[in-house]
DNA sequence: CTGTTAGCGCTTTCAT
DNA sequence: ATGAAAGCGCTAACAG
């Protein structure tokens, strides 16, 4: 009796079964962990001796010496946030179909948050690791290539890191920009808005220092900024900064930052929004200001929800594929493990323009006065 | 030098730190697993040997003798779905805060799924287990008894299941569905939707089939529509079960079963969705009958979105603690693991109405033909 | 095909 | 306060 209770708190191991089945413990040990070679004899009566006591393999134990745990770590800024929830959500089934495991953290886009991450992931031995890095230059990716010279495999996701020549699963954010905003110009948009570059302290008063700025933003800003400047090159519309938010990321800041535009004396007529909640916030500025889109002014934002086909008019959108990312990742995380050790790769995952009805032609009502110019002699 | 090749590649033990501190291993383990008592000199020598080598513990070796993980195992239905993002969210918080990490498993709301997923934590040998079942009934839950059984605290989210006394962290489901309802009332509906119960093979012809069935719904839904009656009830009003809807859980079934609703003699005024996805597929359904909110028909959704403030006119919603829901859970897993084995205790984290537009009073125009009469001879 | 024997890196008695 | 030695549950060599 005693001897049973004991049983039942602990669970028993290799050893126990093969006392059980009458076979010696590497019997009992291959059979039950799938490797090596057992006769079909043997090989049934551990298995019913495992069945009837209930076996379960101890996988700290096996991952201590096999040194595999097939666990994958992931980092990202916020599992909450609909696009990486979705990211999450690529990964996990990838990791389903292929037993593995995620372990996920969140970093609140902070690089001491990260690095702490990273650190607990590798004495955690995770198998690879899947990152959205707020790293924004090669002198912040100590602990990135901490992993790397333990062996780990990295694979970064949505953001390429500047000076890190790593396995990447991106979208192709500078021609989605550039497209959205071609969009616009062909409806005649001039003055168009790029909202929800990074937070900046200062205000970027010329072409040449925004771009300058531009470069320490995070990759996948900065790809977007340079595809809504493409657009405007191509068309010779002038830059205007005034017209690049530098708002804190959050819905509020945006309806402020928007709110001013709107207030400008040559008013934004069109605007691009990077994120939901940049677009949440626009939306919110455009009503408070009584305007209606798109009669009043244009709007495309990234990242498709369903929402926006339930808004009146719809809103057209940068639908990003979240689940594929997320799977792409996983898969070449897993090609790592397995031991491929060619060039890093970068993937790039086209996003979907969804069109709808958010987007029209600029009224040629004349809304600027003479003295409201634009910065440059524009053409 | 081919000696350092080899410590580049493996990382170094306690026992090489010892050697290279010129102390004994289990004083260099002491220090460096912060136990027992060291003294001051020989710590810093440890320490700085450690350094020196570059030590980074092995999170297995020590879990494997401690018998403690400092993970917690999350199991949930979508970690893409913005509910269980945000509960994730709040999980990994909590976590942070605690020094635990989370391994999220995605079951699809299939319950062989989430039994294989317990299956893989246990042997993981997760601290805790915080599950948002998929289970319905008691004979559905043998996963989770093992997992008790093998003295694994198990915390339930979201969704009691029926037959399992654990501790569990949830909503005011009832009261919330039931508010919300006697709103619709107060401004005169009578013809309420219930939007997105489970879906259901047949159709449920009386109020007496309907409510049996729920018994077998997941406990969260089962508990709105117990609101909803509660408040229908309370008002005397009939309840008719063909404005309880029984499609699949997707937005397009959701079109269609909310297409059929506006469809009959005498159609809903007031429709409750009870998640996002519902509520934009009833949207949708609206919009395509030609309606609009809340002139012709009113509407009420659990889980707020940033959106939902931006559609117009906004729309009412009840707001669902989804951080909260996820920080209390993991508290007690953690109070769980500390060893707490008082009884099992239901948390009830109120929702909070979110009062917006979207509701209006009901239109006094004569809507019903004569023939059009509700099912029964309601007062 | 099978059993015996060593460890994996750490914590934990138990002496000293 | 410290060191020696045992052992966690498993896999991996190595004999038979």
């Amino acid at each position: 009796m005693p001897g049973q209770r004991s049983r039942s708190v602990s669970s028993p191991t290799v050893a126990e079964v093969a006392a059980e089945a009458g076979v010696g413990k590497a019997t009992a040990a291959r059979t039950l962990g799938n490797y090596g070679a057992v006769s079909p004899a043997a090989r049934a009566r551990v298995l019913a001796a495992a069945e009837k006591l209930g076996y379960r393999p101890n996988s700290l134990a096996r991952s201590m010496t096999t040194g595999i745990t097939q666990t994958i770590g992931v980092i990202v800024a916020d599992v909450g946030n609909p696009f990486f929830a979705g990211v999450m959500r690529g990964i996990a089934d990838a990791c389903e179909a292929t037993d593995y495991t995620a372990i996920v953290m969140s970093t609140d886009e902070k690089l001491a948050t990260e690095q702490a991450a990273v650190g607990v992931l590798i004495d955690k031995q995770v198998d690879a690791l899947i990152i959205a890095s707020a790293a924004l230059r090669p002198n912040e990716t100590a602990h990135i290539l901490e992993a790397m010279s333990r062996r780990i495999p990295v694979v970064l996701i949505d953001r390429k890191v500047r000076g890190l020549d790593l396995d990447a699963v991106v979208i192709n954010n500078r021609e989605s920009a550039r497209d959205a905003v071609r969009q616009f110009i062909e409806w005649g948009h001039r003055r168009i808005a790029f909202v929800w570059g990074p937070a900046l302290p200062d205000a970027l008063p010329d072409r040449r220092r925004l771009l300058a700025s531009a470069e320490n933003w995070l990759w996948s800003e900065t790809e977007r900024l340079r595809g809504y400047v493409d657009a405007l090159d191509e068309a010779g519309i002038p830059l205007d900064p005034a017209l690049v938010s530098t708002c804190a990321h959050n819905e509020e800041a945006t309806v402020g930052a928007v709110g001013d535009m709107l207030a400008m004396p040559d008013p934004p007529t069109a605007v691009l929004t990077t994120e939901t909640d940049a677009m949440v916030g626009a939306l919110r500025a455009i009503r408070a200001a009584g305007l209606r889109h798109p009669r009043d002014i244009s709007v495309i934002g990234f990242d498709d929800s369903s929402w926006a086909s339930v808004i009146e008019p719809p809103l057209t959108m940068i639908a990003q594929p979240m689940l594929e990312l997320g799977r792409a990742a996983a898969q070449h995380a897993f090609a790592r493990i397995a031991g491929d050790d060619g060039d890093a790769v970068i993937e790039t995952i086209p996003s979907t323009f969804v069109s709808r009805a958010s987007v029209a032609p600029l009224k040629s009502v004349a809304p600027l006065k003479e003295d409201a110019v634009s910065a440059d002699g524009a053409r």
